[in-house]
Order: C-alpha cells, then structure tokens, then sequence
DNA sequence: ATCTAATCGAGACGGTACGTCGAGTCTTCCC
DNA sequence: GGGAAGACTCGACGTACCGTCTCGATTAGAT
C-alpha cells in the first residue's frame, strides 16, 4: 500500500536511487557559466557535463535536448531584480528604471541576456523561457506603475508603446555593439522619450 | 546617378582565370532560397554548394565560412530597400520610413536579420559584418536627411537617439515575438517618438 | 595451446560502455572487401563505415587514418597463414613453405601485401605496422624451425641469410609483375637456395 | 618560307609558339625532387608546377595524369649506370655487381626506386616503366654475361632464377627496411646464392 | 539482510555538418 | 598557339557536436 505524503510533498517516490539534485546544480550552474564564457552555440553539451563533473547521459535524463538545459539554467539563475520604482514622477520613475536597467545589462547577467536572444532565434523553447522568464515580468513589473500615470492622464500614450520605446534602444545597443551602454545614453533616451523629438511650438 | 572613373582602370586584373561571378550569384541565390526555407542553422553548405551547382571548395574559396556566405548573401539581397524618404515633412518621412521598415520586416526575408543577429552574439565575423553591412549604411542613409531637420531647429534631439528611438522598437519586437510587427504599430511608434509620450501641458 | 592467466584480471576494464567488438570485426571485415573490390586508394573511409553500419567517427575513434584501418584488416586476415611446416627435412620444408607461401600471394587477398608495402613506402606508421604485423611474425615463426637446421649443422648459412633467399623473390615478383607467381617457380626457387647456383665440383 | 633544319630534325612544326623546353625539363626535375623527398603520393601536382615555376595546365597539356609525368621524369633521370662486370670469375663478377648495387641503393636516387615501385601498385603506366626503364635493361645486361657462364656448364641454373635470388633480397630490404643495406650484406649474399644454404656431403 | 529498481559517471555509438586538400579541367591575359 | 596564373568541379579526408546507448557502481525503499 502506498501513502499518500501528507500536506504538501508532491513527488511520491517508488523504490530506487532518488534524483540527485546536487548533479542537477551543478549542470546547471556550468551552463550558465559556459554561455557566459563562449555564447549560445559554443556552449556545447560534452562541455557542460565535463565541466559540471557530471556525464552527458545524465543531462539528456533530465532534459530532452540542449536548448532545454540551457533554458532551466535560465529560470534558475534568472532572479528579475528590477523593480519598477515609484516615486509619484513620471520623469523621475523612467529615468531611475533606465539606469538601473542600463547598469544591469552590462554586467555578466547582462551579456547573458544577448545569448538567451540569441537562442530564442533558434528554438522555440527558449523564446518562450525568454518570455515568460524575462519579457512579461519585467514588462508587468513596470506596466502597474505605468498604467496609474496612464489612468491619471499624464501618461499620453498606451503603456504598451511607451515601454517599447524605452527598453528596445537598449536590446537594440545590446545586440548590435552599435554604442556602449552608459548612464548618459538612459537619461538621453529617457529624455527623448517623455518630450518627444520633434521642437515644441512655442 | 553613376560616376564613371576617370583615368584609372577601374579593376586592373592580373592574369588567371577571372573569378566567376555568376557562381557567386549563383550561390547567395541559393544561400538566400535555402535560409528561407529551412532557416539559418539548417541551411547547410553542401546543401547551398549542391543547389547552386558550384564546389564546397568554390564556396570556401571566397568565403571563411557559412556564416560569412550567409551574411552576404543577405545583405545582397537587402540592399534595395535602404532608402530613406524625404517627402519635406519630418512627420511624414519617418512615418513612411518605419511603414516601409515594418513591411519588410515581416517577409521572410525580413526574419532573416533575427538570425544574423542571433548569429552576431556568438560570432565576431558575423557581427562586423552585421554593422557594416546593415547597421551602419541604414543609419547613414536616414542620418542624411535627419541632420537637415536637426540642422533646421525641427528636430530636437541627436539624430542618433532618433535612430535608435524609431528602429529599436521593431528590433525588439522581432527579436522577442512579443508583439506582431504591423502598419498601425509603425504608425503608433512613430506619433509617440515624435510627440513625445508626456501628456503637454495646455 | 593457450594459457589461462592464473589470479590476475584478464582485462580489467574502467568505467563506460566498453567498446563494441562487433563493431570493430563488421569495420575490418568491410575494409578487406572493399579492399578486394576496388583496391587500395580507392577503399574510403566513408564506404568502410557505410558498409560496416558503423560511423565515420567510430572508425576515428579507433584507427588513427584510413591506412591504420586497412592495415589492421590485413593483418587480421592473414593471421593464420604464418604456420611453417616442420616435416624434419629442411628440403622438404622450405619447398613446402614456399608452395604455401605462393600460393597465398596470387589470391586476391596476396595482392594487398603489394598495395601495403606500396603504402609504407609513403607512410612511416603503415611501413611499422607491416614490419611488426608482418614481416617480424612471419620471419620468427619460420626461424624458429631454421634455427634447429642451423643449430644441426644442416644449415650452413646464417638463418636470416636464408629467409632472405627464399622469401624476398616472391616479394620481388609480386611488386614487379616481372614473372607469375607458380609452384613450379617456388619449387625452383627452393632447389637452387638449397644447392647454390654454382655448378658442384665432381 | 620555312627551312628545314639541315640534318636530323625531325618534328615538323605547325605554326605557333613551339614547345618550351626548358619547362619541361624544370617540371621533370621538379617533379625528381619532389619524389626524393616526400615520396610518391605526397609529390603533388601542385608542388610540382609550383617548384617548376610553371602552369598546372602546362603539366596537363604534355602529360596526361601525375603518374605519366613521374614516369617520363624517372625515364628521363634514369641511366641505368650499372653496367654488369665480365671479369673471367662467375664469383667475382656477383660480388662486385651486389657490392655496386647495394652501394646505388643507398644513394637519394636509390630511394627513388622504392618510391617507384610504391608507385608501380597503384598505376600500371609506372609499373610498365618500371619493367621498361629498370627491371628489363638490369636484367638483359646481367643475362648476358650470365647466360654465358650458364653455356659454359658453370651456372646450374637458369639465368633468370640466378637473377631473382641475387637481386631480390635488396629489394625486399629497400622497401621492407628491415635490415639495412652494406656491403657485408651484399657478400653474404653472394655467397650463399653461390653455394647454396645446404651443408655439402663431404 | 537481502532484493529490486532507479540513478550516477564514463564513455562508445550512429548520424550529420564542417572546413581542408588533391586531381584534373577550364578560362583569361600575355607573349 | 604555348604558357603562367589561377578559378572551377568533384570527391575524400579527418574533426566536432548531438542525442542515444550500455557498462559497472551507488543508493534508496520494499521484502
């Protein structure tokens, strides 16, 4: 007869070795640092097991294909700690949310974010993790505080449109190398974007 | 209109058998009908080599790699549709501009660009190339008739944050899947980075 | 006769799958056909694997170039040719080898020692793995019965003098095409090693 | 108006730039150097024409395929300077022919033989030289003095298996190099062709 | 205290693409 | 028309990565 774990645990378990979730850490741990090191497709599976002192065959029990791994390793490492700030300004609200988004795309997590890009391109999977992990949070995050200035009418056009406007320059300078991502550049988009580019008529 | 050199030979060649440059057409023809079917990492070189009728050895002749091949034949392929409008109206030309852009964008060709710069992350070749090949002349090419607004008073702001301001969104959303590219997004970006999104004080 | 090794591991083997014998014999197998089909420099390594059901790289893993594989199944088809007869009259047992001998070398598998001393020539592994696969086998199984001849007295020259007569002018034939390889022309060769060539004083 | 050379010439010249000699001979010479010192299947055409300071269709207008133009340039450096010794004695004359061959076997163009021969397995218009420019002269000019001895009742043999047995061994240690090649070996050889490998009844 | 079953590291396997190299052909310019 | 330069097709080579597999060794719950 089998028992039912009683409150919350979910997994019953039949007989045999248990998963062992420091193997699991520890491939994980080395994807994310190969995709670090040398990007999406360098980061090859033989290199991972290697480096996580683990063997291909227990990566390929746990996850059906590369991209799968790399996406987990995603979701686990990915801590969205961006909070949208609220200051009652508008102004103020965006260009504090830049910096900060700014500051943050150029440390190692940053560089992350190109490849995992860069992977969504390839596979459908890890578009999807890049959504749900990435996209949609922060967008929500931001979009609550947004939509009050949108309700208040200080906000002249749809949240949607604004925040394309202030987070794609940075994707767009992220993947391209076109201009380094600085403080400066934050408070230019952030400026442009409020008062638009276009002379104001007197 | 088309200079013409004046004196100098304009491709002094040696001798030897002269590259065949229907070869060359023939294998970004095929490079591009390839990508376009089966996508980037599947568009294989013998594959391209095959359809073209031209040697693997052809191919790697003129091209280190199948990155390269792809990237050129993209941008060869590309290069019609870099022109900026200039109707006289700020207004108007950027608004045709990113309808023309978004338009492009959602041919197949157009989704294209998502893999090169996917492939930009992880290649160094790929990435220049992607600069020099499309970024830049695309930004010189609307940076032209942008620095005569700016240079009227019209414009208020750097032609650049302009650029970015008016190309990143649809990077973003091609490179994401967040939202579908289509004339009425063209059109709200562009009213929104022109007006700014601030509601004007009456 | 063969010896169990007493106490001792036979192989003692380390972790991992261990290699699939099947595999290497259905490898080798398919080199020696394809070796008698379509002869030396047309036997590819894409074929043998083909054939073998095996792949490419499992052909790498083990051989390390095409002339190792083909060596190898040389080697392993000859192996059992080496036997030299030991009837008890020199005479009677050089004749005999040599009978033997031609009579491997004008099947289509003799043939291949010609492609495979062509290929040492060019080659330093395949030019060491002829003399310790072959020439070294065959020249101690042979001497070991010389030697008693010799030690007898029977024998007045050195032994390795007298392999040399009797096995180089098959060599000799089979690489020059100069004559065909009969048992009369063993036979005639085996009588004048033995005599000498130089008429006997009365 | 023409005139025909005074004399000998032979070829009758159509109109055109005549055959440039000099470029046969760098490729043939080329050609000889490579061979000595990378060996027959590492001698490539390109090496050749490149060495030679000429064309690869220069190689292939005058020679149909890289084995012709081996073999024209083994013909072409080949004097088969081995005249066989006529000195009364049959022992005296084999010694000294086994002392002089052994001694050209060692030189760079001794080499050149075992890359012939290598040669001869894989191409029948080398192995046809090889008979024609080598085997058959060496063998014609040692029959003639042998075949005298042979007449007179001091050869008990045929010529031709006299020939195999004293020229073979320095074959089979040319391309097997299995022992090297010295005048002592040379002797030792003579001698027991001579006298046979049998103990003489008393 | 076994027995059973699932997991682990190690590493070989089939498959498939990559990028390189040699043979032999062809094309252009120069003499 | 010959010759140097060099691009071309064809096809084999040897390498690398993916995802699968098969070992012996562990490690639990079930008996």
């Amino acid at each position: 007869m089998k028992l039912v774990n009683s409150g919350a645990a979910p997994e019953l378990r039949g007989p045999g070795r248990p998963r062992d979730e420091e193997a699991r850490r520890r491939i994980l741990d080395a994807a994310i640092e190969l995709l670090e090191e040398v990007g999406f497709s360098s980061a090859t599976v033989d290199a991972i097991a290697e480096r996580a002192a683990a063997s291909k065959a227990t990566v390929y029990r746990w996850w059906p294909n590369k991209a799968s791994v790399l996406t987990e390793a995603f979701r686990e490492t990915w801590a969205p700690n961006l909070a949208f700030p609220e200051t009652g300004s508008l102004r103020q609200d965006i260009s504090e949310q830049l910096r900060n988004f700014s500051a943050f795309l150029i440390t190692r997590k940053g560089r992350l974010l190109a490849a995992l890009v860069a992977g969504a391109q390839q596979d459908e999977e890890i578009a999807t993790a890049l959504r749900e992990i990435w996209i949609v949070p922060l967008r929500t995050a931001s979009g609550k505080v947004l939509g009050r200035y949108r309700a208040s009418g200080e906000l002249a056009v749809d949240v949607d449109v604004v925040q394309d406007l202030i987070y794609a320059p940075f994707y767009y300078q992220l993947l391209t190398g076109y201009k380094p991502i600085t403080a400066a550049y934050a408070d230019a988009i952030a400026d442009a974007v409020l008062a638009g580019v276009m002379r104001r008529k007197p």
